[in-house]
DNA sequence: ATTATACATCAAAATATTTTGATGTATCAA
DNA sequence: TTGATACATCAAAATATTTTGATGTATAAT
C-alpha cells in the first residue's frame, strides 16, 4: 500500500493536492511558473477580487505550495520546489508500484 | 504559463487532482495500488459505507483516475496508468519550468 | 419464482468551501 | 500627519461537496 511504499505523509498530499482542486488556485499557480508574484499582479491578470487572492493564497500557503517575501508594501509569492518535487515522488511512487493484477488470476 | 508548456488541459488537471483531495479517496487509490478492487473489498477495508464508497468511486470514474470491468455481480475498480502519466506529466513540466525568478531583478 | 448479493442512484440532511463586502494593519509618499 | 496603497482578516451569504438511509437494478444461487 501506498502509505509503506511512499515517504510522503498522505494528509500532506491531500493538502497539496487540495491546492490544485481548484480552477482559480490552477490560475494562479499558472501565475506564479514565470516567478514572483504578488497580489496585484494576479488582480491585474484574472480580474479575480483582492480578498478572494488572498484567500486562495492562504489555502496554497497552508498546503505548503508557496512561500512568500515581504518587500515594503508588496508580498511576493512563489512556488516552493520542494512542495513540486514532493507531489512528483508521490505521484511517481503511484505510477511505479501500482499493479495491473485482475482479480480472477490471484 | 503553463497552458503553454503543457499539453495537459487544466480542467483534466483539476478533475484529476480533485481525486486526489479527499483523505477517503486516497485510501481507496490506496488500495487499488495493488491491483483490481470492489466495492466490497474497499468495504471491508476501510469500514466506509456502500453508498459512501459508490459516492467517491463515481468521482474517481468521472476523473477518469480508474476503469472499471464488470464480473457477474462484481465490479473490479483499478488505476489507470494513463491518467496517472498525465498528472506525472504535468507536475514534471510544473517542477521543470517553474523559475525562481526574483521580482527586484527583473 | 424467490431470495440474496453487489452495486448504483436518489433525495434530504449535514458539512465544508468559496465568495462578498467591510474593516483592519502596515508601509510609504506627500 | 494625512492619505493612498497593498494586503490580511472577518462575518455573513452563497454555493458545493459529502454523508446517510432508502430504494432500484442486475446477477446469481436455491
Amino acid at each position: 500500500m501506498l502509505k509503506n511504499i511512499s515517504k510522503v505523509k498522505k494528509e500532506d498530499i491531500s493538502k497539496l493536492m487540495v491546492s490544485f482542486s481548484d480552477p482559480f488556485r490552477l490560475e494562479i499557480i499558472d501565475l506564479m511558473i514565470e516567478g514572483e508574484v504578488c497580489v496585484c499582479d494576479i488582480m491585474k491578470l484574472t480580474k479575480l477580487s483582492q480578498s478572494r487572492i488572498s484567500y486562495h493564497i492562504k489555502i496554497l500557503k497552508e498546503a505548503g505550495l508557496i512561500s512568500d517575501r515581504q518587500e515594503g508594501r508588496w508580498v511576493y509569492y512563489s512556488l516552493k520546489k520542494e512542495a513540486l518535487f514532493l507531489i512528483k515522488e508521490w505521484i511517481t511512487s503511484l505510477t511505479d508500484y501500482s499493479s495491473n493484477k485482475k482479480r480472477c488470476c490471484e
